[in-house]
DNA sequence: TGAAAATGTTAGGTGCGCCTAAACCTTCTG
DNA sequence: CAGAAGGTTTAGGCGCACCTAACATTTTCA
């Protein structure tokens, strides 16, 4: 792998686990991060330093790190990368959607701008991947996520249907399988009153409004 | 990168270099290969001795080293990879055949067998990438180029049409595409008499037909 | 055929990303 | 409000792929 890969990844976990917010990144701790990347906290800070040499990312000492401007930006290229690659492994190689994260992983980190860009007019220029989560354009700006809350902000006795899943770890993915969720999947409150309750907090939603619901009945 | 990209490099430059004999292959010098891939002598006497460990080359110190039977099929899933992927960024992303070889190089590091095979079906199982070069297949056998000779051998004053590109560097490959000089190609014996005489060595040519020949008189 | 030229290998050092162990802050609690 | 607990950073090392410089072998040709 090229020398940039790991940075690229300390990168991806700053802004995935910093949240999203339109405004500033949250700050993010060393062993969050360690976590995440499946590495010890010392390599963390060390590769945190090399981030904010390059303007990338500000650390704090003993109190974390978040991406500055430009850091976003070039991890926003990333995730975006990282789902058209996921679109393209489930929408034309026919891959299920809880064995395409560690190939896109790999692929994400291939580097030409030209590439991209075409992968996403051949793709059609794609708004969500195949998860459900948006990808973001060119200039990294996002098609937000319309009417859509988390499965445990539903008002009750509500049912829904599933347009995303958050955070996206394969094992999440393939227990979702197992049970038939996808994207597109239709749930009545009984379903939900029988999910793992972890998963509250990770399915997106969209309420289905009151004609939906008598045609799913 | 991960670690084992640098194994694979020398592995491929052992291929490419020690010719592609349906018996054995040639020794290979360890300063043709530093030249190859770009590093010094010492760096691939130190890989050598790695592929040797693990059984892909055998090495006679200060005369070369060649690839074990283990070594070629190994390197002929990695040339695989590289052609299948040089065709779907030429056929389905519009390339230009002079300007994929860096991508694919860096797609073909990507470890996963199921992506290969699936990217093989998607193609359609190609044959012939987009510089006429026969694709292994996933046991390592090969379709022949039938019927193509070097332009070198070409029987004098002879029409013929171009099927393939030998070696297929970057710089020759664009040189030929400004003369307009590309697979299927015509080029009649004042045609050739005009072609850089490297290129007599680069270019895989079919001998026309009479038939043909008149068409294209 | 035997020395000079060319080529190959060994020795020793560098940068990078990772580790463990030890020193260091911050925070929590009695 | 001190001292314990917990997370963070610094110190010091390791493996890997690379380098240059020095040494060894093979080849060339007077």
């Amino acid at each position: 792998m090229s020398r940039s890969t790991q940075r690229e990844d300390h990168l991806k976990a700053l802004y995935a686990l910093g949240g999203s917010r339109d405004g500033e990144s949250d700050w993010v701790s060393t062993s969050q991060m360690a976590t995440h990347l499946g590495v010890k906290p010392p390599s963390v800070t060390a590769m945190v330093q090399v981030l904010t040499e390059l303007g990338w990312a500000e650390h704090r000492p003993y109190h974390g790190a978040r991406l500055t401007h430009a850091g976003k930006t070039l991890a926003l290229s990333l995730v975006r990368k990282h789902r058209l690659w996921e679109t393209f492994l489930v929408d034309r190689l026919g891959f299920d959607w809880d064995e395409v994260h560690d190939i896109a992983e790999q692929l994400e980190h291939v580097d030409s701008v030209e590439l991209v860009e075409r992968l996403d007019a051949f793709l059609g220029h794609p708004t969500v991947d195949p998860h459900g989560d948006p990808i973001p354009k060119h200039d990294g700006s996002f098609h937000p996520r319309h009417d859509a809350v988390l499965l445990a902000q539903l008002e009750p006795a509500r049912s829904c249907t599933v347009t995303g899943v958050r955070g996206g770890d394969d094992g999440t993915l393939s227990a979702l399988k197992k049970r038939g969720i996808g994207l597109g999947s239709v749930l009545t409150d009984e379903d939900i009153s029988t999910l793992p309750a972890a998963w509250l907090e990770q399915l997106w939603v969209r309420p289905l409004t009151q004609t939906e619901s008598q045609e799913h009945g």
